[in-house]
DNA sequence: CAGATATATCGACGGCCATCGATGCGAACA
DNA sequence: TGTTCGCATCGATGGCCGTCGATATATCTG
């Protein structure tokens, strides 16, 4: 079912193309994608990996403080990570703490887990 | 060295916020977030994963004609993966065949393994 | 209640990017 | 040499998003 290897392939006619066979469907990879988008921040990896990291909560005071940005900035980054699911919210008194979620869908865990 | 778990912690000072220590440098995040950068998007995806379980060359028409885009556009995604050292390009004829590299630091190749 | 603190939301701005049609370029073939 | 085919590049366009200041909301304190 492999291919010709292209050391050996190029015996190709013009205006031949041979489709290949997608390895994923374009829902899935839309999902995926959806996700790599969260992650693809700077300042969101750095939460994503410090709370898997740390298994612990933080709150926004805490991380706007520690990366130099705006707390209205701060603040969106956790909401779109809480949009996606990644991590929940638990207000307690004027704080709110995120934490990663620990009902990852597996994917999403071994993904999040090769960051 | 765990920060005190969120079910016992709230005991904390109004302006007294506890900076959190980053789990990863500021430039390694903007190195990995740059590779998601690439994989965040739908038909990149596929590519990807399509190179990688197919172990072998696809060339521009085949994945114009699998994905239903513009010629240019396909070009520009695999543009997109030579320039991120994801994929590389060996020229036959009129053909660009492109195929996952093999030397890939490993970081990066755990993380194309998890998606 | 008045003030302070932590967070969320809003509106705006600037930049990046996916997409396309048009065009350029190189290789193969008649 | 002229034509055709595969691919790259260019310029334009529309949309998404990171960032901020200003403002709203909620909670605590006195």
């Amino acid at each position: 079912m492999a291919r010709t290897p292209i050391a050996v392939l190029p015996e190709r006619e013009r205006g031949e193309c041979t489709p290949i066979d997608t390895r994923m469907k374009p829902e899935r990879a839309a999902e995926v994608a959806d996700l790599l988008k969260v992650l693809a921040d700077p300042t969101r990896l750095q939460i994503v990996v410090t709370l898997r990291d740390l298994g612990d909560a933080v709150c926004v005071c805490d991380c706007t403080a520690a990366f130099g940005l705006s707390q209205p900035t701060m603040s969106h980054h956790l909401a779109r990570l809480r949009d996606a699911g990644l991590v929940d919210v638990t207000r307690r008194g004027g704080w709110a703490y995120y934490r990663m979620r620990t009902d990852l869908p597996a994917p999403t865990k071994r993904l999040i887990a090769a960051l």
